[in-house]
DNA sequence: GTCTATAGCTGGATAGAC
DNA sequence: GTCTATCCAGCTATAGAC
């Protein structure tokens, strides 16, 4: 059995090419269609290829549907990551919220995917949701770069922060209505925090959360 | 024809409580299989028929949503028009929030059907929204009561409040992980509006909204 | 691995007897 | 108005030839 390191990598290579590939046809269909709208016939024809096919790669929808959001997670880690080209911490949270409002406006389907779970029977497995966990602790060493670190603060922030992207998105796609009010609600959300006094109380308890939490 | 007047409205009136009899057994489905696991073929069973005589009185599946979201507008007009037992304008203000608040949380499903707007094919008809309308004019005038006017303020405010609910409805329903937040983010709020000078911008452009607007 | 063919199911909606 | 029976469309998923 020459090679047969090598040869399990090729296979193991094209294997995953054809997974990457029929994920492509997948957000290329929902771009289109919406989240809802994807079928494994309509992807198929899509990808090149037929239904039976696509269970060659895929045990079935969901895993598809999971597959997608470890793509859009990883976008979205990456995305985030990427250094923010300000000093003033302050500068750096509402870039990250301009950054993040424009990450959801860009794809209304992949937003719906990562922080509505829309999709009835699915819920994406920990290696999908792991990426955003690395996001999410980004978003909380920016808080705390500016003082931010109680968990009623936190809190706050999340709401403030999905609403006014949640409000774009969903009544103003494309336009700015809402995106234009980030760096004046940073600033309302920070003066609030800064006058108020840290408080002793106990941290919040955690509850299970549905959505990627930012 | 003697009595046609009557018998007329008596045939009515019987039309009328078949038709809420079914929107009755499909709230009561929607509470407990969520808002797409609404099939005729149930709903017909829990309103004690079968599924075509459902179509003696409702034309489509959508129909029957469209009934839904009038009778659930109706009951967010009906709370939010009861008076508040308050003298200060900010009181009142934080109440109708803790209210609103209280009114999604009690019924993911009505909260899912009246604000979020997650039914793939349906849009409300004017008629079923109208209610809706109403309640939106009483808290632009809760805000007024406030100082608050502009345009970009209300939106500022729409997105805090809705945020704060989304976040608790999704994340936390039954606790009060973020309704506690409420009197804080609304002393936030008018601190931040009452500190800045009314400025002479152009209003905001109306835009297309979708779902409710608070 | 890819196909054709089809199973098996569930949904909305309709026809026509009573 | 209400029923039984049925249509028709769409879906996911599988069987089995190649």
């Amino acid at each position: 059995m020459i090679n047969s390191i090598e040869t399990t990598d090729w296979r193991e290579a094209r294997r995953r090419s054809a997974h990457d590939a029929i994920i492509d046809a997948a957000w290329s269909l929902v771009s289109e269609e919406g989240l809802a709208g994807l079928t494994l016939r309509d992807l198929a024809h899509r990808a090149g290829i037929t239904a039976p096919t696509v269970y060659v790669y895929f045990d079935s929808k969901n895993a598809i549907y999971d597959a997608m959001f470890g793509r859009a997670a990883t976008e979205f880690d990456e995305r985030m990551a990427e250094p923010f080209h300000y000093e003033d911490p302050r500068e750096v949270l509402a870039a990250s919220v301009r950054r993040f409002s424009e990450f959801c406006t860009n794809s209304p389907a992949r937003y719906q995917l990562l922080f509505q779970r829309t999709i009835p029977g699915f819920e994406p497995s920990p290696e999908s949701y792991a990426p955003a966990v690395r996001a999410l602790a980004g978003a909380r060493e920016r808080l705390a770069l500016n003082g931010i670190t109680e968990a009623r603060h936190v809190d706050m922030w999340t709401a403030l922060i999905t609403g006014l992207v949640d409000q774009q998105v969903s009544n103003d796609p494309g336009g700015d209505r809402w995106t234009r009010l980030i760096d004046e609600s940073v600033d309302m959300f920070l003066a609030h925090c800064q006058s108020t006094p840290p408080s002793r109380k106990p941290a919040s308890r955690p509850t299970r959360t549905r959505g990627i939490q930012t």
